[in-house]
DNA sequence: CATCGGTTCTAAACCACAACCTGTT
DNA sequence: TGAACAGGTTGTGGTTTAGAACCGA
């Protein structure tokens, strides 16, 4: 695969997915439990189907992240079947992320050679299977992806801190998603049910809600545009910035780069100028995927991290790293790049403005007065102010 | 490999004006 | 304390344009 050869991370062997542990040349492709032995394609099928015996053990795709544990969840969002560990990883990285509806992987079925084995994706079972065909999986898209876009993962990559370095120091990430230990309670979100799992559900289901509601709120009226009434406007702006600055907390695994050595100004990141198109659905979590992706240090600043080898990719394992580039991919892929309107009003008037090669143009008398009779036209139309004449 | 010219792509700027915000009375 | 008012600021879309990026010679 591609990108198998394009990530050796220079130590010249390839260290990215587990080889059959049979023939020991190819790349395995599921994981028998009964053998425990992760097979490729070609192992999987000449051993799985010599007797009715073999045919019945359970196997399961290779996770597609980092091709070497067993996937235990398939993301029907990402139509992507995922280990526990690459799962939480992705799953973690933003709130957008966290819904993505995921059920765990069941056993690949007794034949599955008619489907093609380096395809794991495409034949997944069950709910999937519809993804499948509508072109969903990114299979061929992952394989497709240039060096740029390798480049642009690396770096997103560097401001990350490990989740080595997070599980090293427990008392400093309790609070990030990224860390190790919302990763296990994301684990338990799935798997488990423990407390701390209802709370944080709680927490997060109230968090979503509230975070649902304030478009709702602040922009109603004509559903958009924002309702002032006794003040209420700059409580939802205060609850709005709360939760902004709840995610950007939440979220802010880039920030706390900052406390091991690598300091950006906050102010910083404020600076970075992005266009309307590029900023997203206000209210929108993806808010904080694009200020996060903004806080890329510019490619000539990399050096800044030599002093930092906490944050050197070389401390990535080559696992940890697909999954970030996983990640990363993921984040590209729900961006949201239409743009927001704040105020339906506003863009009612900008649309029906008369232009002058593209530039507002002032209204003439004429059409003033046009506009005028339409909106008495349709005043009477809607039956308010009529006075009656005889 | 570096340079040059042509082409393509991207993002900012521009405009008027209603809505909004903020401070003052 | 709340209402009224004035003045400044913001946001809206289509087009243009400057500059970057790309590509072949």
């Amino acid at each position: 695969m591609l990108k198998q050869e394009d990530n050796t991370g220079g130590g010249g062997c390839n260290t990215w997915a587990r080889v059959c542990d049979t023939c020991r040349s190819a790349a395995c492709t599921v994981y028998c439990r009964a053998d425990s032995a992760y097979l490729c394609s070609g192992c999987d099928a000449r051993i799985h189907t010599a007797n009715k015996v073999a045919s019945r053990h359970e196997r399961v795709w290779i996770c597609e992240a980092c091709e070497r544990a067993p996937a235990a969840f398939l993301c029907k969002a990402d139509a992507a079947s995922l280990c526990t560990t690459c799962d939480s990883d992705i799953h973690s990285a933003n709130p957008l992320a966290r819904r993505h509806h995921r059920v765990p992987i069941m056993p690949i079925p007794g034949t599955l050679y008619g489907t093609p084995a380096t395809d794991p994706g495409g034949s997944i079972i069950g709910q999937a299977t519809e993804e499948a065909e509508d072109g969903f999986f990114t299979q061929d898209v992952d394989e497709t992806i240039d060096e740029n876009d390798e480049d642009e993962a690396a770096s997103w990559l560097l401001l990350n801190p490990t989740v080595k370095t997070s599980k090293n120091n427990s008392s400093n990430n309790e609070m990030f998603f990224g860390g190790d230990v919302v990763d296990d309670e994301y684990l338990d979100l799935v798997e488990y049910s423990s407390s701390q799992e209802n709370q944080y559900n709680i927490n997060h289901h109230h968090q979503q809600q509230q975070h649902l509601a304030v478009p709702q709120k602040s922009y109603g009226g004509d559903s958009v545009v924002p309702v002032r009434s006794g003040g209420g406007g700059k409580d939802q702006l205060q609850l709005q910035l709360q939760l902004q600055n709840q995610q950007s907390f939440q979220l802010g695994l880039d920030y706390e780069a900052s406390n091991t050595g690598y300091a950006y100004p906050a102010s910083m990141s404020h600076s970075v100028s992005f266009s309307s198109m590029d900023c997203g659905v206000v209210p929108d979590s993806t808010m904080s995927d694009v200020s996060i992706s903004h806080h890329r240090p510019p490619k000539g600043t990399i050096d800044l991290f030599v002093n930092n080898p906490i944050q050197t990719p070389q401390q990535l394992t080559p696992m940890d790293r697909e999954a970030r580039v996983l990640r990363y991919r993921e984040k590209k892929k729900t961006r949201k790049f239409e743009k927001t309107i704040r105020y339906a009003s506003r863009k009612a008037y900008a649309e029906t403005r008369p232009r002058i090669k593209g530039r507002f143009a002032k209204r003439t008398d004429v059409e003033i007065e046009v506009n005028q009779m339409l909106s008495t036209a349709l005043m009477v139309e809607s039956g308010y102010g009529i006075v009656p004449s005889f």
